[in-house]
DNA sequence: TTGACATATTCCAATATTGGAATATACTAA
DNA sequence: TTAGTATATTCCAATATTGGAATATGTCAA
């Protein structure tokens, strides 16, 4: 197709998902019911302050997190949680196929040694 | 969390879809109900043979595509089309989300010169 | 004001991604 | 065999991503 510029837009977002810290940093969050702050986000994971925080930064210029700032903190959150969710379930899903798939191509190499 | 190993994983599947000629080309087949060959694809999206071929091995890595031959041709095929499909809505709908809220903000911004 | 703390940003080197050009491989038909 | 076609791979330079260290910014409390 020629509206090779919409599929920038999404891959932008999808670039924004695509390193691991960032999507332990968004598991983190859906499993949570209040914001985090960055210490504390950076102490759970085992990372330094000024990579979380640049992570987040990431994360926040694709609507994927916001912030609320209580005196100096900066506390971090998920936008939508059901849409972030429904991006984690696809994710989950296509690793278990592509885990499956290897399996089984595993299983019939095993079957003709029999 | 301490399992940074998994998110690896899913990383990886993550980044081989965060690019727009790989987006692209899943949206393509994804609408098709045939595999396609490699020249095909290259035509439909206006790139070369090599480029395109490259996007599909990695795709493929990653368990998103598969191929099935006949003669000189190599025909590309979605491998599990509905989760493909689910991974592609929840992006479309990140995307359209974060649009709402650049224009809610906008908004507010002319809102307040009158 | 000052010091202490939380967060953001800059700098930088290592590494990864990207796409075009050229080349290699593989298959078919004559 | 050879030529022709489809696809894959290699090479390479440009660009992007990454994370740590250091520094800057911002906020509070004394």
């Amino acid at each position: 197709m020629d509206d090779i510029v919409i599929y920038e837009f999404k891959s932008q977002i999808v670039k924004a998902l695509a390193n691991p810290l960032r999507l332990a940093i968004c598991a983190y969050l859906l499993n949570e019911n209040s914001p985090k702050c960055v210490n504390h986000i950076a102490k759970k994971l085992n990372q330094n302050q000024s990579n979380i925080s640049k992570h987040l930064s990431t994360l926040q210029k694709e609507g994927i997190v916001s912030v609320e700032k209580e005196a100096n903190y900066v506390r971090y959150y998920i936008q939508n949680k059901p849409l972030l969710q429904c991006f984690i379930d696809a994710v989950n899903g296509l690793l278990e196929y592509k885990i499956k798939q290897h399996s089984s191509v595993l299983e019939s190499i095993t079957d003709k040694d029999k």
